[in-house]
DNA sequence: TATTGTTATACTCTATAACTATA
DNA sequence: TATAGTTATAGAGTATAACAATA
């Protein structure tokens, strides 16, 4: 629970903007403090580098996600896997049919729950899913060179206690 | 630039899902790993906190962020608030029109260079920034305290390492 | 020609309500 | 009645292309 740390040199003396400005050399007051603000930031790098590393087989962020649920969980029931992954229902649909029409998941008829679908990769969701994890190993590579084991660990660390703070 | 931290203890002892199933049992694979997943999970409660601790001003992150960089950068061009929140010039528009009829911002024709606009917040704008940064002050400061001065610090300083990865 | 702001448009993600079919 | 999935719809945020006015 307890955790010691030593955060990098504070480089601006003063006002402390950091690089959150992308360069721009406005004063962006209480901003660059907020982990909310920050946060925004860095996921909408990793997204786009995410989505880049992805381009090839044409996966967002979302359909990985999903992808990776049913393949550790094969048979798992439609609302299960949005559940997980914070995902409404009513927005699931539409993502499943998009990985259903791409041939790369289907949905079959629960065996004792006549209202659920269990769902499950096809051949060739598996086979993508294998390549997926290649590019996807390597885009995680990139921060685990920039920040070393530890950083990484920390900082998806801090990041896993945040959703529980808000109940 | 070198930092030193421990982990939290890690409670899990084998699968290592963490929380980030959000009570689920399923296997999510690496997504707990990814900085990416847990980012975005993290980014998903934090700004659901910050618009329920601003809905009593009808404020979104967005527009916050906005009429803070106007208040710290008095007749700043529209163009450079954009870029320092990475908001395109075109979405940024009926972002600015909002704040405008809103009666918050005002749009005055930049002194020497006839296509910009200057930037000012109005005396209705200055009391609603000032409201909003005691409201978000103590929305951080759940944070904070969660955290302490040494963990949130880290948290900030990786998360703003991230955007410079991806150039 | 290049830049600033604008309009139009489309796509993704998210949110809510109402419907169906099963339990 | 409650739940699983579906449909319809709306709102944010983001992305690109084309245009007018100005530099």
């Amino acid at each position: 629970m307890a955790m010691t740390l030593k955060p990098t040199a504070k480089e601006k003396p003063s006002g402390a903007v950091s690089d959150a400005g992308a360069g721009s050399d406005l004063d962006l007051g209480p901003l660059p403090g907020l982990v909310g603000y920050m946060l925004r930031r860095a996921q909408l790098a990793i997204f786009n580098d995410f989505i880049k590393t992805c381009a090839a087989e044409d996966i967002r962020p979302i359909l990985y996600a999903i992808l990776t649920v049913i393949d550790r969980n094969p048979g798992v029931r439609q609302g299960e896997v949005g559940a997980a992954l914070a995902i409404k229902r009513s927005n699931f649909v539409s993502l499943l049919n998009e990985l259903e029409s791409r041939g790369l998941a289907t949905r079959t008829r629960h065996a004792t729950d006549g209202r659920s679908y269990a769902l499950d990769l096809t051949a060739e969701g598996k086979a993508l899913i294998r390549r997926l994890n290649t590019l996807v190993a390597g885009h995680e590579r990139r921060l685990l060179d920039a920040f070393g084991a530890d950083g990484r660990d920390c900082l998806i660390d801090l990041l896993g206690r945040i959703p529980a703070l808000y109940p």
